[in-house]
DNA sequence: GGCGGCATGTAAACAGTTACATGATTCC
DNA sequence: GGAATCATGTAACTGTTTACATGCCGCC
């Protein structure tokens, strides 16, 4: 999955690991997370594989900066993918329900300890999500693209979106649960 | 993770890898999915971690259905986990969220398609939800078993909420991205 | 000079997925 | 007899996470 993340965003521009690092982790790391290191060691292999090239970067003679570009094939890989739709649920992972089933095992404090303490934590998310809206555009400085930003940032408000839908979603479902233990 | 759900169901009592993966299919797989590959190798590890033993069947001479039973160190490694409140969000993955980030590669119709599906898809998922319902206690018949289910339910319940309102936020933005799309 | 953030990487461990394989039982 | 489902497992691979490691730059 992250080799399409990767290819996704060095067909916007070419871009050395660690702007991809700050991309991902500004847009698509809120539903699909990735780790430096993965990131650098994936690159590496598209490289292998054909799918990206890269050079250092002329400008900083001291920090061996690395600067990725997709390749032909590599854009013709990533339209492959995006051409197979999904047949199934994207399966969803969610430690915290996995705890709150076994909960039994626990004391009522407890389990509200942590979900007050969860509570925060996505009211802060549905915060930054709340943040990003007035500015949706953060690649509007690449006019001369052949892509159309315009386009692509109907997209990301999308995902956007449910962000903000999902938070709500989460929040309220914590409400209800929290008022029901603390009334057990 | 897997180590923790099996650990769970097997305090509630002995099973075999298959119907450990009965069981998570029908709870616990909703939020957090294991292949039955995955759980006969993790139950192996998990014997010689102490953390469960094992005996074959007796009753069923053909078939050697291995009886897995959770261990003193297996319940206080269970407890262990419990009592470490997550301090983060649990990271989410959804890959139809990154397909849907890139798609100003695709026509209009192929990301309708994708979506349209999905709507399908989770619309059955909700239904499959709401017919859990009515039967809350699928170990009810466990009378002499030290396991107060009534209490357990309960939690069993909130994850269900969940779900519920999961699939509902999901198949409203569902809705308002396809009409979006169609508008555009 | 020390601290924090920028920037890049490797290594090892762990988790999860896909494919292969086998044999029993049940139903048609 | 054949197909589907029950039931158990291994092997190879891929993906993800954690830990280790290094050095630069700017600020106080």
């Amino acid at each position: 999955m992250l080799k399409y993340i990767l290819l996704g965003f060095l067909n916007y521009q070419p871009m050395t690991g660690y702007d991809l690092k700050r991309s991902i982790d500004n847009s698509t790391g809120h539903f699909w997370h990735a780790y430096h290191s993965q990131i650098y060691t994936t690159l590496r292999k598209m490289e292998q594989d054909g799918l990206v090239t890269s050079v250092i970067d002329d400008n900083d003679e001291k920090l061996e900066r690395r600067i990725y570009e997709i390749t032909e094939q590599g854009q013709s890989e990533l339209k492959q993918w995006l051409g197979k739709s999904l047949t199934q649920l994207p399966p969803s992972k969610d430690s915290l329900l996995v705890r709150l089933f076994f909960s039994g095992l626990r004391s009522p404090q407890e389990v509200l300890n942590e979900l007050k303490f969860q509570r925060q934590l996505h009211q802060q998310q549905l915060e930054t999500y709340q943040q990003i809206e007035p500015e949706a555009d953060p690649q509007s400085e690449l006019e001369g693209s052949s892509i159309d930003f315009d386009r692509e940032a109907k997209f990301w408000r999308m995902t956007l979106e449910f962000g903000l839908a999902y938070e709500k979603m989460y929040l309220n479902w914590l409400d209800e649960t929290i008022a029901r233990i603390e009334s057990l």
